[in-house]
DNA sequence: ACTTACGAGTGGCCAGACCACTTTCAAATT
DNA sequence: AATTTGAAAGTGGTCTGGCCACTCGTAAGT
């Protein structure tokens, strides 16, 4: 009969001690060597689960300092599989149309979500808009995410931004700070439809521009 | 200054040996004293790399036998994730949410798209339905996903599957399958809205029987 | 021809040893 | 007294070598 793997045992383990001693995300977990000694298990042994922790993004480890439990809202999840989505050379435009939608559905919650208040926000953006101070596309958007609650979405868009190249790193446009105006005033109101009806004329602007440049990269 | 993680760099150097050399799922890959001889690092230090794959299921070893490239994704990192991440309900609704984001994504492209026809896959299930056979949920909402023709958006959803519980996995009850037939015929007639609307209906059912069941470990 | 036993090869696990790094705190210096 | 310095302790990172448990092919024995 085959054992079960040790390891995974020991992955069992340090999540009941962590359940068991009430540790909090960013707290010190024991060292390796003492962990070792408590469970009975060689340190090499202990360290495999570790690094499997680590690399699920569970735990973080500071070389002189210690391990210490994460933040797991930060799931490391996307960021793995990240690596197996980008190998197939994913059309620029699934990825573009990816971010919108998760763009959209995080309008969707701001506008309909009464306990979401982003009134301080509309408003800094507003003033930027009017005293011509520079913003950043992806700035604002993000904004929008962050308020909308949804830290996976937050998450995932934060990565296909990266991959949606140069624009939404880009500041808005003279121009283009008049499609602004209206998303902002759609929000302020909660009105849904028109709220993502102006933002995704916003985008479809900015798309085309992109189109038009060409791609770099 | 922090040197960048060993066992990561094991990770990617396997990933490209096992691209380069061309092997295929269920083949057999190099033994762990060799791998380390070849990649030059400690056969501890190797293996810390090979748990880490074990766990995210890419990989399979067999004590005597030795590792395999694994030819399903055995997630185990499903597992263990759920019992970290998924405690506090807040994790669980994100992922909820956004699965439902990027399925209603779907099913807007597949009726709007011209070039997407589904007539086969609708037909399918409508006699699937009609002859009384066992239909799981996850098997109707997959062919959504690929008909869309968003891969990205599709890899991202096949993982959030994943970690949306049981529900997702079981087939479609008795009075439930009445749910699916007006999102078939939205579908057929391409009705996006309507489409849309009977979705959401039916999802929200099956979110709302999964609150009844209360939360297994 | 069949069965058995052995040995080579494999993963599983462990102990011990360095190394590189961070923190701490007491001693030395100013 | 205040500051700087540096040595020590503690941590994760890595390697070595060893032993065990298991699988499998094959040579030896029947």
């Amino acid at each position: 009969m085959n054992q079960p793997k040790r390891y995974l045992d020991i992955v069992s383990d340090i999540r009941d001690m962590i359940r068991r001693e009430k540790i909090r995300p960013g707290d010190r977990i024991p060292s390796e060597r003492e962990l070792a000694e408590t469970l009975q298990v060689g340190r090499s042994t202990l360290r495999e689960a570790l690094r499997s922790l680590e690399l699920l993004g569970l735990i973080e480890t500071r070389r002189g300092e210690g391990t210490f439990l994460s933040d797991h809202r930060n799931h490391k999840l996307v960021e793995v599989l990240s690596t197996f989505i980008l190998q197939d050379n994913q059309s620029q435009e699934d990825v573009w149309q990816t971010r919108l939608v998760h763009e959209v559905a995080a309008i969707r919650l701001v506008c309909q979500n009464e306990a979401l208040d982003g009134i301080r926000v509309w408003d800094s953006f507003r003033k930027k808009l009017e005293s011509e101070e520079n913003i950043l596309r992806e700035d604002f958007v993000r904004e929008v995410m962050v308020l909308s609650g949804n830290r996976l979405s937050l998450k995932i868009w934060f990565l296909l931004q990266q991959y949606s190249g140069n624009p939404y790193a880009e500041a808005v446009s003279g121009p283009e700070r008049e499609l602004l105006k209206p998303i902002l005033s759609a929000l302020e109101q909660r009105d849904t439809e028109l709220a993502i009806q102006s933002f995704k004329s916003w985008s479809g602007w900015i798309q085309k521009r992109r189109m038009q440049n060409g791609d770099d990269s």
